[in-house]
DNA sequence: ATTAGCACTCTATCTTGGTGAGTGCTAAAT
DNA sequence: ATTTAGCACTCACCAAGATAGAGTGCTAAT
C-alpha cells in the first residue's frame, strides 16, 4: 500500500533527505532541503510532504523542533528503491587484486580481506570462512606424546594444516602409529569429510570380522578424530573492529561493549551471517531488522562469495546505520568476487 | 632522600589513602579520612601530613577543593612498601588448576590462562609465548602444491604444529618430497632451531661437494622454511580487553581506541612484557612508567613463568591504575605458577 | 604537637533567560 | 488546486549567574 502511493516529489525528497543525512548526521530540516536540494521548493511545501513520510513511517523527529531522521523503514526504501550506486574507480579495484593475491595460504588470505574490507570502509570487516562440511582429506598423520596421547595431523583442501590431540587406549610406537597412518590414508585420501565418516562406519564392520587389531584401533582412533571435528575452528576472520569506536552513534561505552563481546564470541555474528549464504549478491540488514540486540544502531553489509560457481561463504562490513551505502555496497561485491577467484587460483 | 623521611605516620596514613581512593576512586579529603581511618587523628593533623607527602610528590590535588589522590610515584611506593597483599583462598586456586588442565594442546592452554586472568580479574589478560629461540624441532614434512608451491609441516616442542607455504625452484615430486624429508629429519630432528640453522650451513658445503642434487635442493628448501620462522606467530595471547570498558577512567574513547589498537598491533606489548622476562617473581609497571603513551592510566602487572626452572614466557594482567593490587598481585603469581606446573606436564 | 576555627577556592548543580532551528497551521497568491 | 508566505509555538542548546558542598591553608588556642 505504501510503496506506490508515493508521488515521484515525495521520492525524490526523501532520497535528499536520506542523502544529506548520512552525508552530515545531522536532523534534516525543510529549509536546508529547500536551499540544498536543488528540486526549486519553499521549505512550506517541503514540509508538507515531510508530514506525509512521517505518517507513513519512513521518517521522524527525535523532538518537536529538530530536523527529520529515516527510520529502518525509510532506510529501507531508500536501499531498495531510490539508491544510486557509485561504480568504483577500476585503479582501485586492481589495487585490492593485487594485495589479495599477496596471501598464498587461504587462512591468510580470508584474513587479509577482512582487513581490506575494514580499512577501505573504515568500519568492521568480517570473511566467514568456507563451509565445514565440503573439506577433502589430503593427508592424515600420527605422532605419538606422553600419557597415551596421539598427535594427529591432517591436510586439508590441498593446503590447510589442522592438528589435535586425542586419547589412545593405550600407548602406541611411532612405527604402530604409522601403520595406522598408512592404513587410514589409503582409506580416505582425497574424501570428503562428510563421506571418510561414512566410510569408517562400514569399515569398522569388515576389520572387526578379519580381525586386525591394529586396524580396527585405526578406525577407532579416526572415530575419535572425526568426531570432534565440529566447532573446532570458529570460521570468522574480524577485522577493525576499533573503527567503529570513532562513530559519535556509538558513544554509550556500554553498548559497544556489548557489541564487541558479541563480536568476540562471534556466534551471533555467524548465525547472521548464515542468513546471506543462501541469498544472491550483497544483503542488507539494517538496525533492528538483523533481529540481534546488540546490533541495535548498526547496519550490516553482507555479500556470499564463490568457488568454481558455489557458494563457500560469506564476507560483509558492520557499521553504523548511517553509513554511505552508496559506497560500501560495491566494495563489499566486488571484494566477494575478488576473494573468490583468489581462491579459485589456489585450487 | 624521600624513603627515610616518611615517618611512621605518614606512611600509615599514605597506605590508608591510597586504599581508600583504590576502592571508592574518588579524591579522598582529610575529613572522610580522619573519620573513616581509625588513626585517632583530627582532619586538620591530616591536612599537615597530607602537605608533606604532597609535597614529596606522593599524591596531588585535581584541584583546590577536592581530595587528593596518589601520583604515580606515590603508587610506586605503596606498593613497594606499603601494600599488604591477601593471601588466596585455597579452594579458588585449586579451581583454576583444574580448569587449566583441561586444556591438551599448548595453545589452547595458553589461551585458557590469559582468559582466566581476565575473567578473575575483570581486567584485560596477557600470556606471552614461550620464547621462540627455544624450540627443538621433531619431525617436518613436504607436500607438493601447484605452482611449484610446497607445504611444509613442522612439529616442533613435542606437540606444537606449525605449516608453511615455500616457493621452490622447480616442481618436485611427493617422491622427491619425502626423500628430502627423510634427509632433513636424519638430519636435524630432536636439534633446537637454532642449532639447526647452523647444522644446515656447515651441511651445505658437504653435500655441495658430494653433488648429490636433491639434497643440496633440501638444504636450500630447509633454508627458506626456516628463514621465515622469525615473526610467524605473534605469540600473544589477549582476553578481555571489552572489561576495560567498564572502567571510568577509560571513559576516553579516543584514547580507549588507541589503547585497543596497540593491543591488535601487539608489538608494544610484547616488548613490554620482555622487559619482565629477567626479573624474578611479579613486576608492575605503574601508567606512564611503561613508558607506552597508550598505558598512559594503566598499570601492567607481569609476571614470568617457567618450565624446568627454565623461565620461557610472561603473564600478567594490564588494567586501571586505580586497581586491586592487594588482589591482583597474588592472582598474577599463581597462575604464573599453575601455567609453569601445567606446562611441565606436558612436556 | 594537636586541633578548632575561619576565610577562601573551586567544582558541581540548578536556575534563568535568550537564541535559533524547526514545526504546523492558516490564509493569501498563483 | 497547489504552492507559499506568515505567524505562533516548541524545544534543544548555550551562557550567565547563584548556591551549596567539599576541601584547603593558615593561625591562634589548647
Amino acid at each position: 500500500m505504501s510503496g506506490t502511493e508515493l508521488t515521484e516529489r515525495a521520492q525524490l525528497l526523501m532520497k535528499n533527505l536520506v542523502e544529506h543525512y548520512i552525508r552530515d548526521g545531522q536532523p534534516v530540516g525543510s529549509r536546508t532541503l529547500s536551499r540544498e536540494s536543488s528540486m526549486g521548493l519553499s521549505a512550506a511545501s517541503i514540509r508538507n510532504v515531510m508530514a506525509d513520510l512521517e505518517d507513513l513511517g519512513l521518517i521522524h523527529s527525535p523532538h518537536t523542533s529538530a530536523g527529520r531522521i529515516p527510520t529502518v523503514k525509510g532506510y529501507r526504501l531508500f536501499i531498495d528503491s531510490l539508491l544510486t550506486v557509485r561504480p568504483l574507480e577500476q585503479e582501485l579495484i586492481s589495487g585490492w587484486k593485487q594485495k589479495l593475491h599477496d596471501s598464498h595460504e587461504p587462512g591468510k588470505l580470508l584474513a587479509s580481506a577482512s582487513r581490506q574490507l575494514s580499512e577501505v570502509t573504515s568500519m568492521a570487516g568480517v570473511v566467514m570462512l568456507p563451509r565445514r562440511e565440503q573439506v577433502a582429506l589430503r593427508k592424515i598423520e600420527f605422532l605419538p606424546l606422553s600419557q597415551n596421547q596421539v598427535l594427529v595431523i591432517l591436510v586439508v583442501n590441498e593446503r590447510e594444516v589442522q592438528n589435535r590431540i586425542i586419547q589412545a587406549q593405550r600407548s602406541y610406537s611411532a612405527a604402530e602409529l604409522q601403520q595406522i597412518a598408512n592404513y587410514l590414508n589409503q582409506l580416505c585420501a582425497g574424501q570428503d569429510l562428510r563421506r571418510v565418516r561414512k566410510s569408517l562406519l562400514s569399515e569398522l564392520d569388515d576389520t572387526r570380522s578379519s580381525m586386525n587389531q591394529l586396524m580396527a584401533d585405526a578406525i577407532t582412533m579416526a572415530h575419535q578424530v572425526f568426531d570432534e571435528d565440529e566447532g573446532h575452528e570458529d570460521g570468522l576472520f574480524l577485522a577493525g573492529q576499533t573503527n567503529l569506536m570513532s562513530y559519535e552513534e556509538m558513544g554509550n561505552m556500554d553498548k559497544l561493549r556489548k557489541l564487541f563481546d558479541a563480536f568476540n564470541r562471534k556466534r551471533d555474528i555467524l548465525q547472521l551471517l548464515d542468513q546471506s549464504l543462501h541469498a544472491e549478491g550483497v544483503q542488507i540488514f539494517i538496525g533492528e531488522e538483523s533481529g540481534y540486540e546488540v546490533l541495535d544502531e548498526c547496519s550490516v553489509v553482507a555479500s556470499p562469495y564463490k568457488v568454481d560457481g558455489q557458494v563457500v561463504g560469506v564476507l560483509g562490513v558492520i557499521g553504523p546505520t548511517r553509513m554511505a551505502y552508496d559506497r560500501v555496497i560495491p566494495i563489499v561485491d566486488v571484494t566477494a568476487q575478488l576473494l573468490g577467484s583468489s581462491l579459485n587460483q589456489m585450487k
